[in-house]
RNA sequence: GCCGGGAUGGCGGAAUUGGCAGACGCAGUGGACUCAAAAUCCACCGGUGGCGACAUCGUGCGAGUUCGAGUCUCGCUCCCGGCACCA
């Protein structure tokens, strides 16, 4: 062992141990409990940053603890690697994204690879090999027979200048954020997953997803969000034609309010209405050409159109008047609602502001109700009033005998309505799976036979920003009907990226199988036990693995319906902002690194401060992970994110703080030095200790009983490295050289060394070896904190008087009320404060605290 | 607007079941070593009063429950995140 921590050589040298003995290469073995521990696979955007080396930090301690503690560690890699950057990046430099995305992950992965990942690479796979996405296209063939995939036209942004669908992400104020052209919306066939098929089960599951955090099982429930109500039906005729207007509504309580209905610019009866109306057709085109994104609608100015039409009202038999209203959204419920201005926000303010009646039919607790201003209870349940024989009726009584009359008219029904939607998953984009259809003139849109599949994608394609290249390619378009064998078109449209992150991790399950989707391996392995990564995708990415998941259930895939047994988000890694607004142009930002005391090293100049937030680009705050590890080496930087915070709180980087993590390592690995210095070191004679080797034993015991509750528990890696910091200042104090003395600074290392082995498995695997041990501490088992070690003969009390701290005082370890109380009067600072008074009641809790109440 | 989470020293954070507030680290201050600096080591490090022992206040604000509250209850303030014209 050298005298000097040197990391590179250090890292090196374990690394070449592990590969050798194929450490993380794992086999199922049906005879060992098996336990998967899975990071969200990165999107290889060029080079690893922060964000990663924390998230796959997390998953490494967690997977090589799991394996200390005896299970069989699944720990994967692989790369999401279709999408919108590397079509980008082809703009830019002209460079096809299959190269350019490929050139990246062989980069990124000798990253991962000099971070000391125990990952199984022998699983690894890419989205953008076909072997792997064959299997997206097979199962979306399997949805298309079950009914579960579908095709209708859905709303994009389009650019009417590079003639091209842009992604939300790319239309920036309404505008294409190449050409600035005003976003229009089309109308165009794609093909949707029907989810909401699935809504019930998803949401219903999640009260079972206990080891999930509270934060994400109610985002999925929100974005679910089941609505229960009444489906009511209001007639119409005009002009010798008749129909019914549906609208769904959770508070058909007050239904004898209603004084309007509206339905939204693209329901059929404001197309029907527009025919006939110039007004009504001017509004409806003014709206379709506004924003598709929903976040603008609502923060657009609520307007609507009377038309001529009226609707009859299924309880009163009243004429009713349509509205035309922007702020009814067709995707959601009926795409109408009914219009009670008097006991709904929305419905008030255009009813002021285009003269409709209110009609208050709810009493709240006897307010007084007014139609001049709006007040925020006005919606809050009550008893009817105004509403004939519903008159007196709460909320729930009101429902169910205002549905009760509308069902025996054959005008209404109850009715659960949700939020979510199906998952339009056609994307006009080349970098991504294509989907397997053939458009044939005489047979329609054709499935591609199974045998056929996969369907490649071409890899020579260069996007240009103008339209989808695979379009433009006659030899991937051109084909031949697999039903007839006429001359037809293949589908150019690609799968949205987030279907190729739905079922990955089956996929590391049972990698390599060029025959089946999964096999008997993927029952060994899924569910992951362990998921980890971030908070941004706890919706979308979450709950489509739940539904991918659940269809390859009803395929006869798998057993499983949860894929994530538990999940750990982490928080964002944050670092300092600086910049500076000049006059005029634009702000430039400068690196943390740049700014010392709030002014620029270059010129001595104050600059502003921004606060703390993400590492980004743009505001040149990012921090290269390649750069710490040249640095202080993977175990410093991976000491550092694992001790700064919380892995769910956010991280805010400090220079200082990897200073003070590299002072640690060079602290341990010189007290490992100076002991093995000593030569081997004799067994502990645990009954021949005295009081300051029991003591540091204690210790050592203790922190070995607290990490092992921190790591496997409560995840909170901080505190356990704060343990193992606490107990190697106790060693430092430690000076012993007697012979008893070394052997229990030895147990002492080995315990502080296998400890932090999870955090920082290059130095430990060093230390290891040179404390005297052939075997690598990788393959150790965690050591059981010996419960002689714990037993103490006293322990110090606190005592309180009033519950304000006055002393504290040693007792027997197993003392009784009446010897802690003896020896809690006695002490002089608590009789100093009992004197004189009586003792009321005295509260003993054993082995911790004394409360004499006087 | 609705839902969720949070507020503790100069900073990041700890206090796990209602029982010693501030572990651990960073920054800072003083000292040792050094010609000097860096590195390293030692000590101190919430406020106020006191030479000191010690006392006293202190976990966003206001109440409450309790022998005892950072932790529980009620009412506020502010911050962060999600959803957001969802009928």
């Amino acid at each position: 062992m050298r005298e000097r921590y040197e990391p590179a050589e250090v890292e090196a040298a374990a690394q070449q141990d592990w590969a050798a003995a194929g450490t993380f290469t794992v086999r199922e073995d049906a005879a060992r409990p098996k336990y998967y521990c899975l990071c969200m696979f990165p999107y290889p955007s060029g080079k690893l940053h922060m964000g990663h080396v924390r998230n796959y930090t997390i998953g490494d301690v967690l997977a090589r603890f799991m394996r200390m503690q005896g299970f069989n560690v699944l720990q994967p890699m692989g790369w999401d690697a279709f999408g919108l950057p590397a079509e980008n990046a082809a703009i830019e430099n002209g460079v096809a994204p299959a190269k350019w995305t490929r050139d990246n992950i062989s980069h990124m992965k000798r990253q991962l690879q000099a971070l000391g990942f125990g990952i199984d690479w022998s699983r690894e796979l890419a989205t953008c090999d076909a072997d792997y996405y064959r299997w997206n296209q097979w199962l979306f063939l399997r949805m298309l027979e079950r009914g579960i995939a579908y095709k209708t036209t859905g709303t994009v942004n389009w650019d009417p200048v590079d003639q091209t669908v842009l992604a939300n992400e790319q239309v920036i104020d309404g505008r294409g954020w190449r050409t600035g052209a005003p976003v229009e919306r089309r109308e165009i066939p794609m093909y949707y997953l029907r989810i909401t098929q699935y809504a019930e089960e998803l949401l219903g599951a999640l009260g079972r997803l206990d080891e999930w955090p509270e934060r994400v099982r109610t985002m999925q429930a929100n974005w679910i969000g089941r609505s229960e109500g009444v489906n009511v039906t209001f007639p119409w005729r005009v002009a010798g034609r008749a129909g019914e207007l549906r609208v769904f509504t959770t508070r058909a309580d007050t239904i004898m309010g209603v004084t309007f209905v509206a339905v939204a610019p693209e329901h059929p009866l404001a197309e029907l209405a527009a025919q006939g109306d110039p007004g009504v057709r001017a509004f409806v085109d003014e709206c379709r050409r506004s924003s598709v994104m929903e976040a603008d609608l609502a923060t657009m100015e609520k307007k609507g159109v009377a038309t001529p039409l009226s609707v009859t009202h299924p309880l009163t038999g009243a004429d009713v008047p349509v509205w035309v209203g922007n702020y009814v959204l067709m995707a959601y419920g009926e795409g109408a609602v009914m219009g009670v201005p008097g006991h709904d926000e929305r419905d008030f303010a255009f009813a002021k502001k285009y003269g409709l009646p209110i009609l208050p039919v709810i009493d709240v607790e006897g307010r007084g109700y007014s139609t001049d201003a709006w007040q925020p209870w006005y919606p809050e349940y009550g008893r009817c009033v105004n509403s004939g024989a519903y008159d007196g009726l709460d909320y729930a009584a009101a429902v169910e005998a205002i549905a009760l009359d509308l069902e025996s008219k054959g005008l209404g029904r109850r009715q659960v309505v949700w939020r979510l939607r199906d998952w339009g998953i056609s994307r006009q984009r080349y970098w991504g799976c294509p989907i397997p259809i053939i458009h044939c003139p005489a047979c329609g849109d054709v499935p591609v036979p199974d045998a056929e599949l996969p369907v490649r994608l071409p890899e020579d394609l260069v996007p240009d920003g103008s339209g989808n290249p695979l379009a433009k390619s006659k030899a991937f378009v051109e084909c031949r009907c697999p039903k007839c064998g006429a001359a037809a078109r293949r589908e150019t449209d690609t799968m949205d990226t987030f279907v190729d992150s739905s079922w990955y991790f089956f996929r590391f399950a049972c990698a390599g199988n060029d025959r089946a989707m999964v096999d008997g391996r993927a029952s060994y392995w899924m569910p992951v036990d362990q998921y980890i990564g971030g908070i941004e995708h706890a919706i979308l990415h979450l709950l489509y693995a739940r539904f991918w998941t659940r269809v390859m259930r009803d395929c006869g895939l798998t057993a499983v319906d949860e894929p994530f047994r538990r999940l750990l988000t982490q928080g964002m890694v944050l670092n300092e902002i600086w910049f500076r607004k000049p006059a005029s142009g634009r702000i430039v930002y400068y690196h943390p690194s740049e700014v010392a005391d709030g002014r620029l090293k270059a010129d001595g100049q104050p600059v502003e401060s921004g606060g703390v937030g993400t590492m980004s680009k743009s505001r040149r705050n990012g921090v290269d992970p390649q750069e710490l590890v040249d640095r202080y080496g993977a175990d410093t930087a991976r000491l550092f994110m694992m001790f700064a915070a919380p892995p769910e709180h956010t991280l805010e980087w400090s220079d200082e703080g990897v200073e003070g993590a590299f002072r640690f390592m060079k602290r341990l690995w010189k007290t490992v030095h100076a002991h093995v210095q000593g030569g081997p070191a004799a067994p502990v004679e645990r009954a021949a200790l005295d009081a300051a080797q029991r003591g540091l034993r204690r210790q050592a015991h203790q922190a070995l009983a607290k990490v092992g509750d921190d790591i496997g528990r409560r995840r909170t890696f901080n505190t356990a490295i704060a343990a193992v910091m606490e107990l190697l200042n106790a060693i430092a104090r430690f000076e012993d050289a007697s012979p008893r003395g070394r052997a229990v600074m030895q147990e002492a290392l080995e315990l502080v060394v296998l400890m932090l082995s999870p955090f920082v498995p290059h130095a430990a695997h060093a230390m290891w070896r040179a404390l005297g041990h052939a075997t690598m501490v990788v393959d150790e088992a965690w050591p059981r904190p010996d419960p002689a070690a714990l037993e103490q003969a006293t322990v110090e009390i606190v005592v309180q008087v009033n519950g304000k701290l006055r002393a504290r005082v040693q007792v027997a370890a197993g003392a009784d009320e009446a010897a802690a109380r003896e020896a809690a009067l006695a002490d002089p600072g608590v009789a100093r404060f009992v004197a004189g008074q009586t003792v009321r009641k005295l509260i003993y809790v054993p082995g911790k605290l004394v409360n004499v109440v006087v």
